[in-house]
RNA sequence: CUUGUCAGGAC
């Protein structure tokens, strides 16, 4: 029967709800007999194809062979109503379960909590919290992460403040989603400050600082436009051994690009070179966009190289960026020679860039050139719009 | 072997 319970559980995690249904036939017809692990499972599965009407006609089936719903059984069909935002009937369900003898729990407290909070009634949720701690129940961790939580997603900082000390006093220490929850309700309200001194506070209690949070702090900070912010973030959790991954490189120096730092944004690129990460397509055309953009096309063009050397293949965008950049820069010769390399090695015909060098070739009222240009590209296979 | 802590799901 544990095998059978394991399989079931497992169907139902990779959601293959039809499949437990038949390994629960299979399972009368060999002889064995489901017990209450079972029936909970299988309530789960019920919950999870939404119909309620099948619950219930489950549950009295459950009752004809003799197995009363336990508080596990419960627990599942309040967490299922909670989910769908149907909290009547959690609530229901919740005196029900007086009713029948079987007593709520921790988990039943802080499914309903959870489920209040997901419904905005936060205020509601710490209320019951309190009723639980009324009737002698221990809040454990997950108990508070799901009201600090509740909080947070509705920016009550200070309420959730207050709750992360009372958790403390009460001798709990703060886990990574405690940490996490916190700091995305601060950097949700922009205010990365108070999300960096919690961040010395929690260390200060002895609480390990999950990575992928700084992570997620240099992110958002690069993402509002604060590389430098972000980029001294980075500086002093290298520095505590913390290895920087590819996608934050990535994010600095687009966030630098954007910032018009060419210098900064490519001093990161060699030192994320240096330890190993190959920037992409992306992060190339962002450099070469912003050198280009500061009138610094030649640097751009040597990105290109390394970029071409590294295996990637340069687009439009990129193409667009150079002969633009040429252009302005008025290395018109630069520009040309660019646009039939990039037609001749990567087949890559840019109508946006040609037509740029075309109308510098007429502004400057060099028309013959202009023509000379179309010859050689059309020799190429380059058509004009 | 079964229930609670961001999200838990798409036109």
């Amino acid at each position: 029967v544990t095998v059978c319970n394991c399989l079931l559980n497992g169907l139902l995690k990779s959601n293959q709800l039809d499949c437990c249904w038949e390994i629960y036939d299979e399972m009368g017809r060999i002889g064995i007999f489901p017990n209450t692990y079972t029936f909970n499972i299988l309530t789960r599965v019920l919950c999870r194809d939404g119909d309620a009407n099948k619950v219930n006609v489950f549950l009295e089936k459950m009752d004809e062979e003799g197995f009363d719903p336990d508080v596990v059984t419960y627990n599942t069909l309040i967490d299922s109503y909670c989910r769908k935002g149907r909290m009547d009937d959690a609530f229901y369900m919740y005196k029900i379960m007086y009713r029948r003898g079987v007593p709520p729990d921790l988990v039943s407290y802080t499914t309903l909590m959870k489920g209040l909070c997901k419904g905005g009634r936060v205020k509601e949720a710490h209320q019951l919290f309190h009723r639980m701690v009324n009737r002698g129940f221990i809040p454990d961790i997950i108990a508070f992460n799901s009201l600090i939580s509740g909080y947070c997603r509705q920016g009550k900082m200070q309420e959730s403040r207050s709750l992360l000390h009372e958790m403390i006093q009460s001798g709990i220490l703060p886990d990574g989603f405690t940490c996490r929850t916190l700091i995305e309700g601060y950097v949700n309200g922009g205010r990365f400050l108070y999300a960096l001194n919690l961040i010395m506070e929690l260390k200060r209690w002895g609480v390990l600082i999950p990575p992928d949070i700084y992570c997620y702090l240099i992110m958002a900070l690069c993402q509002e436009n604060r590389p430098n912010a972000a980029l001294s973030l980075f500086r002093r959790v290298s520095q505590d051994g913390y290895n920087p991954s590819f996608e934050v490189y990535s994010e600095l120096i687009g966030s630098f690009c954007k910032y018009d730092n060419s210098l900064q944004a490519s001093l990161l690129k060699d030192e994320m070179v240096c330890k190993g990460h190959k920037p992409d397509l992306v992060t190339y055309r962002a450099l070469i966009a912003c050198f280009c953009r500061l009138g610094k096309s030649a640097e751009a063009e040597s990105l290109m190289d390394n970029m071409v050397d590294s295996g990637l293949v340069p687009d439009s965008l990129i193409c667009r960026a150079l002969i633009n950049g040429f252009c302005k820069e008025g290395d018109l010769d630069k520009a040309e020679s660019l646009l039939t390399y990039f037609a001749e090695v990567f087949h890559l015909y840019d109508t946006e860039s040609y037509n740029s060098l075309i109308q510098v070739f007429c502004e400057k009222g060099d028309v013959t050139k202009s023509f000379e240009l179309q010859d050689k590209m059309l020799k190429l296979g380059f058509v004009p719009n």
